[in-house]
DNA sequence: TAAAACGTTGGAAACGTTACCGTCCAGGAG
DNA sequence: CTCCTGGACGGTAACGTTTCCAACGTTTTA
């Protein structure tokens, strides 16, 4: 029979109950010392603290989080795939401002499906959160509405519910990117797509107006859709494309584990077309070519979203709905300065 | 005067009195629907089913994990930067594992020192967290040892407490670099290591005892100890070593971000002595020459903690504390396998 | 000197849930 | 028919905190 150890300690921590007793006060005291000792004369208090100290006790915050009116310090926050670096620097920017404020962040498990993230979203509301920053799917997120808890949805608006929303100026960098590969003096420009995310719309969107502005006609075989949005998917269509009798001697690609798959592809076909990506990623400065980008401040998207969401759940925010657009900028790197007529030929670095 | 909205609608959401008054039974038997509802006639289990669909009625976890012996449903996930994919990637397999059982992963906010660190702990152990996955800093955690919660210590064990440890095979990585370059012939190894961190100290045994097996000596000289475990540091010290009379054949590197410095600065030098990587990383097979590496199953490093934590929470693990430990194989793509006397040569690509 | 005002303190209620205990009723055994 | 057993259910205490109210003592004011 083997030996096994007690599975906790239990060593139930203190409570300011006992922290009363040491200190012979009352428990109102105890609680008035913690929650910064107003109301308390000095000697009482220092009593109190060196309780607090002798017995290590430290506040319960689920207890407190139950009394009403007093809502817990913590932040939810939704989102997809943490190995996307974008993910993840929204994870880390909020999680700083967050802290510097004393709250914590809770991350909801996210599968993929907009199923499972209403399921992680009521998961999370029933932990009392303070207030929900959400990088939404598609589905409907209507049942919010009534949540009795501030969302602010960052990246992308949710349908079916008025909320703050912070997100990047993704018209304005699709504009960006085709008006830098146009001046080039590129007519042929492709545009890989993920599967239609609000974004994904509106970087369309700026590409198209760009070309207008321009007077060019968009060739819309070279609008193209992927099924999936990862580097996989874009690495083929970028093959198929290239692979037309008429290829682009331009690509743009939507999004940064397509600008992924789409350089992949031409290093395989040895061909250089000029190509843009949308925001920034690690590295792109130390491809064989490195790759002009259009960025943003991601970190800044996920700064501005826990503050806001931190000001209305604290009451200190009241206004309507806020919408904040960060702008876009283009980093030339080489890849969107190539010529038209560079495509197909390999270079002689 | 601006107009200004109610800060929070204060829906007070239903209770379970409230469900039960509906329902015309009694808050017991609520309670027991919720929780499984055994002892309960199916007739007055559906008539509370209905109740809670009607109120959209949804269980506080907060109260609920106020009773005594409840532990709360959340894991706490203690990391440093998220922006590091070695982090983020623990951090989405842990989340997903821990999802799969109903809990939720709360992140503290990390700063870098040692005393943010224990604050951090501090704020998520009063947070009731049935759990603690810590990757930790070098401080002492001696203050975790009686805590009453469950640890769990990811990538590097912890001094001063003796708890559950889930770890890649260090040592086996270093040594197998190592041999690597050996057997192309380099003798002359330069290893370029962050800070002291227990984890580069095993690599750096591993990389002496595959030397020491070849009958070669390791050139203290080569051997560089970094100021700061970033990219910059590691592109300063590279430039330096290479730019010596005698440099390195090749050079290992301890670290990801490390190993990006190192290419950087190769690539300004125009100088290719052979390069192997500690941990891959995103592009690694696409720059101008792929980069082999020693890589392990991050993710799965994530998992195992995360598992192992829900077990020992659950009680259902009473053990005593385990050690785990993840091989690590080596990803040959290129830089790896140049010869010696390449280095100083730029490739003919 | 008495009354009022104020600051300090103790005590108790309440938050929403779970667990225990007692009650009630139906049905079977004696 | 009575007693007992057992399942179903209702009520209540308890978890640890905050907040409100009452009580007390001291000082100021009339």
């Amino acid at each position: 029979m083997p030996e096994t150890f007690p599975s906790q300690p239990e060593v139930s921590r203190p409570t300011m109950i006992d922290v009363a007793r040491r200190a012979g006060v009352g428990l109102g005291t105890v609680s008035r010392v913690v929650n910064g000792g107003h109301g308390v004369r000095d000697q009482t208090a220092q009593r109190v603290r060196a309780a607090i100290d002798e017995l290590g006790f430290q506040r319960n915050e689920v207890a407190r989080a139950l009394r009403p009116g007093k809502k817990s310090t913590s932040l939810a926050l939704v989102l997809g795939d943490l190995t996307n670096p974008f993910y993840a620097s929204i994870a880390k920017a909020s999680l700083e401002v967050a802290g510097q404020s004393g709250f914590a962040v809770v991350l909801g498990s996210v599968d993929e499906d907009p199923e499972g993230e209403k399921r992680a979203i009521q998961e999370l509301v029933s932990r009392q959160v303070a207030g929900l920053m959400i990088v939404p799917d598609q589905g409907d997120h209507a049942f919010l509405q009534g949540a009795g808890v501030p969302v602010v949805f960052v990246d992308r608006p949710a349908t079916g519910i008025d909320a703050d929303i912070v997100m990047v100026d993704n018209e304005g960098g699709g504009r960006i990117a085709a008006e830098h590969l146009l001046e080039q003096g590129h007519e042929r420009i492709a545009i890989i797509l993920a599967p239609s995310y609000y974004t994904i719309g509106r970087r369309l969107r700026g590409f198209r107006r760009a070309h207008r502005a321009a007077g060019i006609d968009v060739d819309e075989s070279l609008v193209i859709q992927l099924p999936e949005g990862n580097a996989e998917a874009a690495e083929k269509a970028t093959r198929e494309v290239m692979l037309r009798p008429n290829p682009p001697t331009a690509i743009f690609s939507s999004t940064n584990f397509l600008t992924e798959g789409v350089l992949r592809a031409l290093g395989e076909l040895g061909r250089e077309p000029a190509v843009v990506g949308f925001d920034d990623f690690r590295l792109a400065d130390m491809l064989p070519t490195p790759v002009t980008v259009v960025a943003s401040d991601i970190a800044e998207l996920g700064r501005s979203a826990a503050r806001l969401l931190l000001d209305r759940a604290s009451g200190a925010d009241t206004r309507p709905p806020q919408r904040i657009v960060l702008p876009c900028a283009l980093i030339e790197r080489g890849s969107g300065e190539r010529p038209p007529d560079s495509a197909g030929k390999r270079s002689s670095r």
